[in-house]
DNA sequence: ATCTAAGTTTAGACAGAGCTAAAGAGGAGG
DNA sequence: CCTCCTCTTTAGCTCTGTCTAAACTTAGAT
């Protein structure tokens, strides 16, 4: 029906458009290591295929048909993910582009039956959540570490996924979804905060670039 | 470096000359669903790049290189056949086609993983050898179930792996890899052999035709 | 020894997805 | 209001892997 090379257009479009807006020709592009000529020619076809509402010169957007076959490839994307590193022992940092090498080889049967494995899961290991298989995409209850008030402790929900370096980074000092987490001090001048975390000696210092890449529970 | 399509080529290619001779274009055509022509172009693409031996109207043989090629996947679709099977539970008759749909994405380090997780066997659930990552095949000691004298046992090491509908006859009579066989009667003329077969009450009677892709340990 | 049928190869076309180069839009600064 | 720079699109090409139709080999049957 859809050919894989749309699947990862449809894919780098939801990444882009998260937060409601759309997506442009260079961003995607740039994203999927292709030319922008190349991105224009896709638009259209996803457009046509009616997965994209496509206003030239001014970028895409998913339709509700585009959402929905974007979703369920996160919830493919997700799942293998978790399972690369719940039963595999993949690295945490590796995960992703990993993942990505072999998802859209993955059988539906294959892909519940890891799931089950696991004992159905509901978020990726870096604490997004999987969609369920009718589509819906369950939304988190998180907010950003930085909105704690000093002396305000909740555990950690979600990191950033695509950067391994940052995720390296993360996984160093221990700052996993699940992990405690305590606000100790925000220093508006020196943009870091300092926090505690479960399972480690010293407070931890984050500045506030990297602190915004991290949610908290609500 | 070669492309998917080639490897699937090479594949079917290995399977037909387990035996020794060359495979044809028509038969490697059918194996993968495409028309002969099509084989014929990919047979001297193959042959350019070193794989395979190619004499116009007389088949392909697999280079050393080639063999080399097909064997690094063979252990690729052998592990993960396994894994499905051992690990995520798929059922042992519809484990080579799904294997076969996902095999060519999985990455070498996930390939590993699996492997290790279950403990690095040696053969995949038809009891077919997993090659070694230097590419050696290793030979099982191994003769047709049809070779028994009657009275004579052996575990049974080996069935045909690619028809579903035999591996599921094979499933509903527990004949599989690692169960005690005896042989009790071949009939030569009604072309049965009736076999004591380990955990099943009553003897089991198999046509010679079916008795064919049974090999047992030597 | 020849004919014919089956199997094989060639020729030519097409679809998908990428590229480069050139042309066209749009917006920021003069 | 115009200009220029950046971004986007179009045009035209390439490479894979497939197809159909036609031509050619090979070998078995007469």
């Amino acid at each position: 029906m859809y050919s894989h090379a749309m699947e990862n257009y449809i894919e780098a479009i939801w990444r882009q458009t998260l937060d409601g807006g759309t997506a442009t020709t260079s961003e995607v592009a740039r994203a999927l290591g292709v030319t922008a000529a190349s991105t224009s020619y896709m638009f259209k076809k996803l457009a046509a295929a009616g997965l994209v509402e496509y206003k030239e010169y001014s970028g895409v957007s998913l339709t509700a048909h585009g959402k929905q076959f974007a979703i369920s490839f996160i919830r493919r994307h997700r799942i293998v993910e978790r399972f690369l590193v719940q039963t595999l022992g993949v690295a945490w940092e590796d995960a992703d582009d990993l993942t990505h090498e072999m998802e859209q080889a993955v059988p539906e049967e294959v892909l519940e039956r890891m799931h089950a494995q696991m004992g159905y899961p509901t978020t990726c290991p870096h604490g997004y959540p999987i969609p369920s298989k009718d589509g819906t995409y369950p939304e988190l209850n998180l907010r950003p570490v930085v909105d704690l008030t000093p002396g305000e402790g909740a555990p950690i929900g979600q990191v950033s996924e695509h950067d391994p370096e940052l995720l390296r980074y993360f996984a160093r000092q221990g700052l996993q979804p699940g992990r405690g987490l305590r606000m100790l001090e925000h220093d508006a001048v020196g943009q870091t905060y300092t926090l505690e975390l479960e399972g480690r000696p010293a407070p931890l210092v984050l500045a506030a670039a990297v602190a915004a890449h991290v949610r908290v529970h609500a």
